[in-house]
DNA sequence: AGCTAAAGTTGACCATCCGTCATGGAACTG
DNA sequence: CAGTTCCATGACGGATGGTCAACTTTAGCT
């Protein structure tokens, strides 16, 4: 016994490991839709009682993976921003860290949901606001628009092929400026 | 009889749409998640067999209900839009219409894929750029960027509450102008 | 009409899935 | 070490998915 923690615990975390990873594993080779509560547990040393212990369901599961995933990516994510010193800098270290995150995540969950970064890009928006990088907006509003409308272009990114620096920039350009010619 | 069609495609024609029926009422009472293939059998007059000469599985069946609802909706969504003599006009009344369209679809299909209407929407962007409305860009990325966008926001506005004319407004400006003060 | 081939519907069938629960054994308590 | 709590196990009842042989109806032809 080499553990810090009473062996109940130690167990308890390891099973439900067990199911993450086999999720993982199953998703990746099945996809989401076609993989089965039963092929999670057979990817598992498990029983199918005890699956029903940790989750309720295949999406339970999924919930809990994506969680694991956007936690592990969130910091990546928001790189570059709290130190951007202008609106634009701001904008570009954004997509441009989500461009390069979708590009490379096929990790079968079908790519991570950034949704879950929102706090932190409201936040980091907030506080860009208040030193004067932004104007006064509504932040809530603005983090939104800004990862639906990422998240769509890295698609489209990725499903057409194209060059992610100069998407990088013509993203930053039309949140800065809008649609407006280039002065 | 009384039907300018052959018999057999106008059965056909009636078996398809009480699947395409009784899905949406499954759909809209249970939810999509929820629903069975069998739920959607047993809401319609028609034998477990039926079903599948027909469709291949819940989610084919989801597809073609959205582009049912998708093509009953694409008018109203591109209302306004061929008129508009300005980018302003033009972002005002796309944000607009998908507000008060996403406002109002509690149809259970739990809301529309607004990206049913993203080739409505590219073409009006590449016509109203060539009459000046606005400068030459990259129709394809800016559609993709607004639909997601008013997508995300429509779902905000939705869940917080808000009032649709702001919201329209914010949105039209963010296209606009970008992040910069309003001068 | 009468008859045949093609088209399409039916519903029972099998494999599989889901979620539960009684049983049994291992880990903590004192 | 005995008592108690906790939890893994795997079989079970109920339901689902998709198939298919048998049957019914329509279209086409004479």
């Amino acid at each position: 016994m080499d553990a810090a923690l009473p062996k109940r615990q130690r167990i308890k975390q390891q099973n439900r490991q067990f199911i993450l990873d086999g999720a993982r594993k199953v998703f990746a080779e099945q996809g989401y839709g076609a993989a089965t509560v039963r092929d999670i547990i057979r990817a598992t040393p498990l029983a199918a009682g005890t699956f029903y212990n940790y989750f309720t369901s295949k999406e339970d599961v999924r919930e809990a993976l994506n969680a694991e995933m956007a936690d592990a990516l969130r910091p990546r994510l928001a790189e570059g921003r709290a130190e951007a010193a202008t609106a634009e800098e701001f904008l570009s270290a954004f997509f441009s860290s989500v461009f390069a995150l979708k590009a490379e995540t096929g990790t079968g969950l079908e790519a991570v949901d950034l949704r879950a970064g929102f706090e932190d890009l409201r936040a980091d928006l907030e506080n860009a606001a208040q030193r004067g990088v932004f104007p006064p907006l509504d932040a809530g509003a603005l983090a939104a628009a800004l990862l639906a409308a990422a998240d769509e272009m890295a698609r489209r990114l990725a499903r057409d092929g194209g060059d992610a620096a100069e998407a990088t920039a013509a993203a930053t350009l039309l949140f800065l400026r809008g649609v407006q010619p280039p002065l």
